[in-house]
Formats: structure tokens, sequence, C-alpha cells
DNA sequence: TGTTATCTACCTACCAGTAGGAAGGTTGGG
DNA sequence: CCCAACCTTCCTACTGGTAGGTAGATAACA
């Protein structure tokens, strides 16, 4: 039994693959309206504004975000395998179109002219993932799995900005296999 | 004498600081209206729809990207201080808020809801860099200023996406100095 | 009986785009 | 040289449609 999701759960998912296909001036509650069935006034109900809405989405995607790398840090044996699945995860995610972009990354493009409610989620959404690459580095590099040149957090914002581009190239060339090439050079390099 | 641009390049200066802030759907033509002291009907002189005034300014960026880069390749001695010059022109950029993201990253990430006509031309402004950056790192590694751990073109876009999405983090950190430190680690890896 | 979820109906503000005209300069013919 | 046709630019005024958001009734459910 699948598909079980609430009102409101339906709400976000759709708001998110908007989001994440047009940013956030790119959708509106009509948008969501028409895609799941329901007026619009009832999509209020549940989030009062639109900067409502997109904060419970960035919270809602940054604390999924977080159960999984650190299910990751926690169940998976190597930092290189950690890291390797985090990959992996937008590799699949860009290919198979299921949801090919970070709905973080999308709205720092427009951070400027975002609620400050949600600006400041999506900033926090960066500290988390910069804080987790950082410790799966160093730990990697404790056991001499890679070799980093720089300090760890330098490089697990490299790393980070490698990743949010290459997500980036794919779109914009259309081609997804972009980002496994940019992904697997990444890792490459690391463990050189 | 400056400032004696015409009045659709005033429109199109105005439309790329907006997109660059906000995106395709991020601004209007009452926005630049506000911001040039003209009625909107006579924007919609100077460009009748939204996408022709977009793919205008898309057009005339490509244009002076490639005259500037071309300029570079010509004008400047080695390939290192051609891609030390690319990556500077960003730094300064963002550092001093002129214009701290390149408009085609911008519109790319908006892609899936771009008209054909813009779209088309974004990628076609990505291609073009990504066409540099080849040349410039082959002809760097001829001359055993680079060391390429892959084809130039793998390596072209790596670290076109390095760029892209280190002025993504720049953005989403509100932290300029993060560019910087990408960029100059990014050369360092290239020319270790 | 509340409470929650949804509805119809509506509001105001804004969107991209159009119609038609006024001002000013440019051009060409007598 | 003058006048008239023309062109470019900008204007006021407007259109149909959509934006985010609200009020209040109804239905389902606890």
């Amino acid at each position: 039994m699948k598909s079980m999701a609430s009102t409101s759960e339906k709400i976000l998912d759709i708001a998110q693959s908007l989001i994440v296909a047009g940013g956030y001036n790119g959708f509106s509650y009509a948008d969501i309206s028409a895609a799941i069935g329901i007026r619009k006034a009832s999509i209020h109900h549940h989030f009062p504004t639109k900067a409502e809405l997109v904060s419970a989405l960035v919270d809602r995607y940054r604390q999924q975000a977080e159960a999984g790398l650190n299910y990751l840090r926690a169940r998976v044996a190597s930092p290189a395998e950690q890291l390797q699945s985090y990959l992996n995860y937008w590799d699949t995610c860009i290919r198979d179109a299921s949801q090919p972009f970070c709905v973080c990354a999308m709205l720092a493009g427009e951070m400027q002219m975002l609620p400050d409610e949600v600006a400041s989620r999506v900033r926090a959404h960066f500290h988390s993932l910069a804080a987790w690459l950082t410790s799966v580095l160093s730990a990697g590099a404790e056991q001499g799995l890679f070799w980093l040149n720089k300090r760890p957090e330098e490089e697990a914002h490299m790393l980070m900005a490698s990743v949010h581009g290459a997500m980036l190239s794919a779109r914009a060339f259309g081609d997804p296999a972009l980002f496994t090439t940019i992904a697997t050079t990444q890792i490459a390099k690391l463990t050189r």
C-alpha cells in the first residue's frame, strides 16, 4: 500500500517537483491545484502562504536528507562507500529524471529574492551538507582511503560545488551522463 | 562620456541584473519600467515579447563572453594565465557584487520551463564555454603547464561544474570568499 | 459537538501584451 | 527652403488572464 500520503504531503511532493523544474517563482497554487485535483483554497488551508509552504517543504527535504546521510554514515562500512552512495543517489535521480535537481540548489540560485524564512532554511541545508561531506572526507583521510590536498572543509566545499555544478551541466546540456562522468572522476581524484 | 547607452541596451542591462537575481520568472516588464523610468508599453516596442527580450539578452551576453574569452586566448601569453584571468573575472564580479552569477547558469537551472528559443541559446553558451575551456586546457597540457588526469573535454566539464557550483555556494552561504577558495584550489590541482 | 478538510465565490494586485495616438526627427520632392 | 510623408520612440489606456490570498458555507469525521 503505497500512495497513502496525506493531502499536505501530496501538496509538498508536487510543489517540490515544480520548484525543481522552475524555481520559487516558477509555480503557483493553481498549478498544485490542477496537479492533485483539489481547489486552490484547500491548499491555503494546509499552507496559508507560499512562503510557509516552501519553508515546510525545505524543512521536510532537509530532514529527509539529514536522515539519509546520517544513515549512510552509521550503516555503511567505509567513508569511500558512503561518498559513493551519496553520488549514486543523485546519479539515479538524474538518470531516471525522478528528481533531476536538488531543490535547495535550485532555491540557492534565487536566494536574493526568497523570503527570509525560506532563504535561511536553504542556507541551513548547505551548512549541514557541507558538514556531512567534511566528516566523511576527514574520516576517509584518517583511514588512508582519501588523499586530501587541502583541509577537509575545503575539499568538502569543492566537492559540493562539483556536484551542484554537475547537476546544472547535466540539465544545460540535456545529458545525464555528464553528471555520472563528473561524479566518478571526482571520486577517482580523491582515491588516487 | 559613459552612460550613452541606448534605451534597448539599458533595458537589457536591467533585465540581466534582474534575471541574475531571480531568474526568468523573477522579473516583469513593470520591474524594468520602474528601474529605467519608461512605460511598460515602450519596452514592448523594443522587445515585443518576454521570450524575445531574454533571447536578445542571452545573444548579447554570449557574444560578449565569446569576445572576451577569445581575446584572452589571443592576447594573453600562457594558457595558465588565460584560465586565471577567466576565474579572476568572476571572482571580481562576485566580490563586488556587480554581477554575482552567470546569467546563463541561472537560466540553465530553469531550462525545463524556458521558451525553446531561450533554452537553445543557453545551451549554446554552455557549449561554447566548454569548447573554450577545452582548448585552453589542452594547450596548457601540451606546453606542460597543466597535468590532466582525463581527456581535456572531461577536465573542462569538471572545471565548468566547479565554477558554476562555486557561484552557487558563494550565494547560498553568502560568502564571496568561497568562490575564491574553490577557484584557486582548482588552479592549484591543475598545475600541481 | 467541535474540529478538520474541502468547497464556491470572490478580492486586489499584477502579469504579458495590444490599440491608438502624440512628439520629434529624417527624408525626399517641388 | 519648405512642406509633407514617414519613422521611431514613447505615451495613456486598456484587455484577458493569473497571481496569492480571503470569507464563509458545507461536508466529513472525532
